[in-house]
DNA sequence: TGAAAAAATGAAACTAGTTTAAGAAATGAT
DNA sequence: ATCATTTCTTAAACTAGTTTCATTTTTTCA
C-alpha cells in the first residue's frame, strides 16, 4: 500500500486468486501481518511450545517433524512457496506442540499471529472464505498423502515421487526425503544403487 | 422451520456450535439441502463417477476406501454421526473419483450438493466460516492420522485404536479395521491370538 | 584451506507384516 | 431351519524394509 516494497505481495498475490479485496480491506490485513526472514535449521516450532502462528511461505523451505517412539525424525509436511504451514492442532488449541517447524532453507516467511488471527477475520471476513479454501486445498492435499503411502510401496513411492518432482527432490537432503517418504536412508540408497 | 420432524436437527445443532444463524438464514440454508436414508452396502460415490455432493452424517457409518495397487480394498477415512463426508479432491474439481464410498450400517445423511454449495455460500456467508472450521478440524484429523500411521507399529496402532474407541471396534467388521489402521485381517486375528 | 560435522553408501543379520491356502464360525436370506 | 455368503482364524513360507555398524563423500565454516 504504501511504497514498502510490498513485503506482503506474494500473500496478496495468493489471496487475489480465491477472493477479491478492496484497498481498505488489504490495509487492515498488512496491519495484522509481519515479515520475517527464517535462516537455514532455524526452529519456529519446537515440542512443548505452543504454535504461535499461521506461517505464509513466501519464498523457501520449511519442514514439519516430529520425533517417532523410535527415536527418528518423522518429516509429516514440507511447506513450499504460497503454502500455509502451522501445526493446526496446537494453534487451534492453543496447546503444547508435539512437533518441530524448521526451515530447510534460508526462507522468507509472513506470519498471521495466532492472538491476532479471530479478529483479523471478523474485520475482513472475505478472509473467511480465503482461509476456507486454502483449508480444503491443504486436507485434499493431505488425504491424497494417505492414498500414496498407501498404494505403493516404498521403492514405488520414491520413483513416482522424483519423477514428479525432480526439481524438489533436488532440493532437499535426501534423508529427508526418505523419512518423507516413509522408509530410512538405508533403503533409500538400496533403491538408488538398485536403479543404476 | 415448518412442522416436518426436522430432519436437518443434527446438522443445524452442529452448525450451532460454530456460528448464529438467523431464523431467515436457516431457511435459506434448508431449501438447499436434502435428507437420505442409505442402506447398508449402498454406494454413495463409486470410481470413475464424480463426486456429486458433500455428506453430513445424522446417524450411522460411512467409510471411504479405494482399490490399491494390490488389488486391496484400503480404507481412508470411516465418517461418524456429525461428520462431514466427501471426495473433496472430485468434489471440487469435478473430476471422476478413484473412491468408493459405502454405507457400514443403515445411515442418515444430509447432503449438500456440489451444484449448490457455491449459490448457497453466497447467500449465507456466514457459513463460509462454518466449512471454515469443519474443514479445520478434518485436516488436523488427517495429520493426526499420519502421525498415527507413521509413529506406531501395527500392533500398537490396534491396541491404542481399541483403547481409544473401544465401541467403534465393535462395529465395525475385523477386516475393514485392520485396513483402516493398514495392515492384513490375517494380521489382525495375529496379534488378538497373541493377546489371549 | 583444512578440520569437523553432516550426509550418503554398503553389507549382513534380522523382523514386522504379507501371502497363500484352507478351514471354522457367524450372519443373512428364504 | 437351512443353504449361501460373509467374516474370521491358523499356520507356514516368504519379503519389503529395518537395524546395526563401518566407511566414504560432501558440506560447513573458522
Amino acid at each position: 500500500m504504501n511504497g514498502s516494497l510490498m513485503i506482503y505481495q506474494s500473500l496478496l498475490d495468493h489471496i487475489r486468486r480465491y477472493v477479491d479485496l478492496e484497498p481498505s480491506e488489504i490495509e487492515v490485513l498488512c496491519s495484522f501481518l509481519s515479515h520475517r526472514h527464517v535462516a537455514k535449521k532455524t526452529f519456529l516450532l519446537e515440542p512443548g511450545k505452543v504454535c504461535a502462528a499461521n506461517y505464509f511461505i513466501s519464498s523457501g523451505c520449511l519442514r514439519l517433524f516430529f520425533i517417532t517412539t523410535s527415536e527418528q525424525e518423522q518429516i509429516t509436511h514440507f511447506g513450499l512457496e504460497n503454502w500455509w504451514i502451522a501445526d493446526y492442532g496446537s494453534l487451534t488449541s492453543q496447546r503444547p506442540s508435539q512437533y518441530y517447524i524448521q526451515a530447510v532453507e534460508d526462507t522468507e516467511i509472513i506470519e498471521l499471529k495466532a492472538s491476532v488471527q479471530d479478529e483479523l477475520l471478523a474485520k475482513v471476513p472475505k478472509l473467511e472464505r480465503y482461509f476456507r479454501l486454502v483449508l480444503l486445498r491443504a486436507y485434499t492435499a493431505s488425504q491424497r498423502r494417505i492414498e500414496f503411502m498407501n498404494n505403493l510401496s516404498g521403492e514405488d513411492r520414491y520413483n513416482q515421487f522424483t519423477a514428479m518432482f525432480p526439481d524438489f527432490a533436488q532440493r532437499v537432503p535426501l534423508y529427508m526425503l526418505a523419512s518423507y517418504l516413509g522408509f530410512t536412508p538405508q533403503f533409500l540408497s538400496k533403491i538408488r544403487a538398485k536403479r543404476n
